[in-house]
DNA sequence: AACTGTATGTTGTTATAACAACATTATTAT
DNA sequence: ATAATAATGTTGTTATAACAACATACAGTT
């Protein structure tokens, strides 16, 4: 448990605890949960009634339609929080898949411990409800970049606005995104083989380079 | 100010409070606002420094695109927050336009008497801030539905899961919907006129029938 | 290195939705 | 009521993306 305090510790909603705090108040509460790859940790119309930090690995949450098709909606990687955006719901109940995209360990809490006053000092408490009153509204605004991008009818258009949303996020016109082209076509909600075809395309115009999921976008604007 | 008063406190963020405080600790802060229809309350890299209440009237925020076409994102009405789910985020830059549907009028308040203490009670303060969470919470949820629309690709997909949305929303398989047709179709994302066309197919189809905007759906399931 | 499986790219065909143009029906004003 | 305007519905055509089937490249294993 020790060597994955330091990811604790980075993790937006206790940041601003001192290593102690962590140890003492929280790592009691704490469950150490392993998924191997492609497994569930959550379906929709479950209740989740604790929350968890990606340890290791990787989670995405997804929707899977009827036909088998499906749409990674969000990725989760080390340090970052699972099931944040249901703890204040009423019914906490998930209307997202989310899996494992790779053997991943995480720590859950139960959302009790946020809910009500009693199992962790209060003082603590009041300080992670602040921090996650900031990693909500930021979950929103994840969700509103991803509307900007479904938003857009065509292929093209889609492409772009995911590729500029990711440039100015990393604020440098060469990066290397999170998915294999079949993973980054259901994150576009777009069929894998018309979206490598469209890049081939841009490609050819100049409007992008890329090697498998490294990409680089023309200079400026 | 005081006809309004009933619906400030049918407002979510302000429900706990008694009608005194609302109008001894918040009016004082807030600022009264009237849009024409039609109007902009904010635009995209505009920062909002203050949340407001609709008092009248009905906000639509929405994506406007190069070409002139639009997609309405999300309908506030009557006590319903506008800008909640800016406040708490690092730069307070709004990522889409919010426009008045009809003569509205909103009362704002400075985001600085939730994000620092000494501008109203802090009890107050903290108890608005619980309800926020949820608020938030709420929006994102919101969010997450009109996210599983657009993750739809066929027409007729996003078509019946809107309405099933709106159906188990209401609690009836008969039931309006705030839009006209135009609206409908920027808000699924599609073309009006292929919307009307597949509407009408459903309905030869038994899938729904519908009068304007009002829709019923077959019952059961 | 050869073999296996997986991921990605390519092509042609088909299904679908966008679009344009017009018809019909509501709605509002006079 | 009548005319004028806007909203919705209808039709045919075109553009676009989905899909299927296959080819190539890449990665991991023995």
């Amino acid at each position: 448990m020790e060597r994955y305090i330091p990811i604790l510790k980075s993790c937006n909603l206790f940041r601003a605890l001192p290593e102690e705090t962590i140890k003492k108040v929280l790592l009691p509460h704490g469950q150490l949960r392993e998924f191997k790859k492609g497994s569930y940790l959550i379906s929709p119309q479950e209740c989740l009634s604790s929350f968890g930090i990606v340890l290791q690995g990787s989670i995405h949450t997804m929707h899977i339609f009827q036909d088998g098709n499906y749409s990674i909606m969000e990725v989760l990687d080390e340090a970052e929080v699972f099931g944040a955006d249901l703890i204040f719901t009423k019914s906490r109940i998930s209307p997202y898949h989310a899996v494992a995209a790779e053997p991943s360990k995480l720590l859950f809490f139960p959302c009790s411990i946020l809910l009500s006053s009693g199992f962790i000092e209060e003082s603590v408490r009041q300080q992670i409800l602040q921090k996650l009153l900031l990693l909500i509204s930021n979950c929103n605004m994840q969700k509103e970049y991803r509307l900007a991008i479904l938003s857009q009818k065509g292929l093209r258009e889609r492409i772009m606005t995911y590729l500029k949303m990711q440039a100015s996020k990393r604020r440098t016109d060469s990066f290397t995104i999170p998915f294999s082209r079949e993973e980054m076509a259901s994150f576009l909600c777009v069929n894998r083989s018309a979206l490598s075809h469209e890049l081939a395309k841009m490609q050819e115009e100049g409007l992008l380079s890329f090697r498998k999921n490294s990409f680089t976008l023309p200079e400026g604007r």
